[in-house]
DNA sequence: TTATTAGTATGTACTCATTACAATAATATA
DNA sequence: TATATTATTGTAATGAGTACATACTAATAA
């Protein structure tokens, strides 16, 4: 199964109706590690389809959140990042360069008090600091 | 030592000239467990200081955040939320009222992998779910 | 006391991410 | 095909956050 299959079965497995622009942008964020914003995501895909609009970014990152097939995300800049990869691991945002990256981490051995009658659907786990590259200049 | 004698020597330890707006946000701030937003900071009190801007209230977080008198964290919506508890606890925002609540977690107990050359300085767990009260509903 | 200076606060205007909405286009169903 | 439903587009509006110039306050020196 190619990659536009495999967005394709994606999208319907959650009765999402593939539309090019749909099925483009999951493909996107599914071979990128970057975490990308709206803007990055339009900007990319506007070669591809001249006609794309960021309305239809915006209302197709925030389907395919509520579809859980991709994660929102928040920096230190008021602007939402989107990443497919929807399994457990953290991430870490360099303060100097602004840069979104991904780490493992386990959170099954989190141990959390006073959550016993919440009914948690999401963790998330984000780290500041400053990255390698940064560190080294 | 009251409360806003408090507040005034936490300032002065970090170098802060403690004026009436940085002392009364200070204060606001470790005495309540809204996580408010700048516009719930202002708001609040207004009545106490006429005066106050949002300006003032903007830049007064800023200053407490870059200082480690408070911190600094995203919810779901893109609005700063502030918490001048800066002792290691986890975020719970609740998706459908909005509220954020806090709870005890164990950050020592997490292994992180691929983060060995990095230089984290701080470290945040922030989950998402539905809240008791919203789950009575 | 007055003058000077540095630090603090204010208000306005601006930027920019995000959303609302109405109009148009594309797709599915009969 | 015709019709209903859904998707996309463009524009206008909202609202958080910032920049900046002005006004204020407090401390120090003369």
């Amino acid at each position: 199964m190619n990659k536009v299959e495999s967005a394709i079965s994606l999208l319907r497995s959650k009765s999402i109706r593939p539309s090019i622009a749909r099925i483009k942008i999951l493909e996107y964020l599914s071979h990128t590690t970057e975490h990308p914003t709206v803007e990055m995501i339009h900007t990319s895909l506007l070669p591809a389809i001249p006609t794309l609009s960021k309305a239809t970014v915006y209302k197709t990152v925030g389907l395919l959140v509520e579809a859980g097939l991709a994660r929102l995300l928040y920096g230190e800049d008021c602007e939402a990042h989107y990443d497919a990869d929807i399994s457990d691991h953290g991430h870490f945002q360099c303060t100097r360069c602004g840069k979104i990256y991904d780490f493992a981490v386990n959170l099954a051995l989190l141990e959390t008090e006073g959550l016993e009658r919440f009914a948690v659907t999401e963790r998330n786990v984000f780290f500041r600091g400053a990255c390698p590259r940064c560190l080294s200049e």
